[in-house]
DNA sequence: TCAATAGGTCAGTGACTACTTACGCGACAA
DNA sequence: TTGTCGCGTAAGTAGTCACTGACCTATTGA
């Protein structure tokens, strides 16, 4: 249970396959449309793909000598909900709370 | 805007910290309670939390000897929403769907 | 049959992760 | 002052990531 998890937000965490993914929110598109989108090479396109698929988080299937991928929600549906549970729990557990403080990257400048 | 959700994906994605920052959800705790909650050594749960402070997930402050930690919930709901806007883009564009499939990794056993 | 297209795979590299043990340092109690 | 507690930092290591260019395999259209 924590594993899918754990996969599938370490393929949310990359900006190209969150554009991947974004893109795909639109509806189905083939290996070159997904790659095109990237400022990188084709084979890096292909292996973040790879990841994403690799996640649960697409689904891919052969038509001709393209292949089509479309978003497979579930796991989605898992992280939002994961997410939920926590905002949930800490909006409904009001306790004294600290000063507020910048994150930690910018105490080191 | 990408950076901050990058980091702070890939700060959800480590399970240990996932278990601190639930656990934090219920309220505050110390270094030193976050990292009794792991099963490595203490240096290990406090790297983690460095993370996590890092992805401005959480915030810290000294109380004497210890140093207590409290959810900060602005990119957690950062997170939420950009997760709800693909699925609810996704869910308001109906195309055809593909044939149902599992994820790459069960496709090598 | 041949060339072009679409796209996956391989090997290599440099950068980052997630740990470990050892150590240092300020807060507090005896 | 001296020990101990809570906690962070340092240094080292094994493993993983994100790319790159080169290569290989099918499908398709001429």
């Amino acid at each position: 249970m924590g594993a899918e998890l754990s996969t599938m937000l370490r393929a949310l965490a990359d900006p190209s396959r969150r554009a991947q993914l974004q893109r795909l929110s639109y509806g189905p598109a083939t290996s070159g449309q997904l790659a095109e989108l990237l400022t990188m090479s084709r084979p890096a396109g292909s292996q973040h793909l790879a990841v994403l698929i690799d996640a649960g988080l697409i689904n891919s299937m052969q038509a001709g000598r393209q292949r089509r991928h479309e978003i497979r929600p579930e796991y989605l549906y898992l992280a939002e909900s994961w997410l939920g549970g926590v905002l949930r729990q800490w909006e409904s557990a009001p306790t004294l709370r600290l000063p507020d403080r910048e994150p930690r990257v910018s105490e080191r400048p």
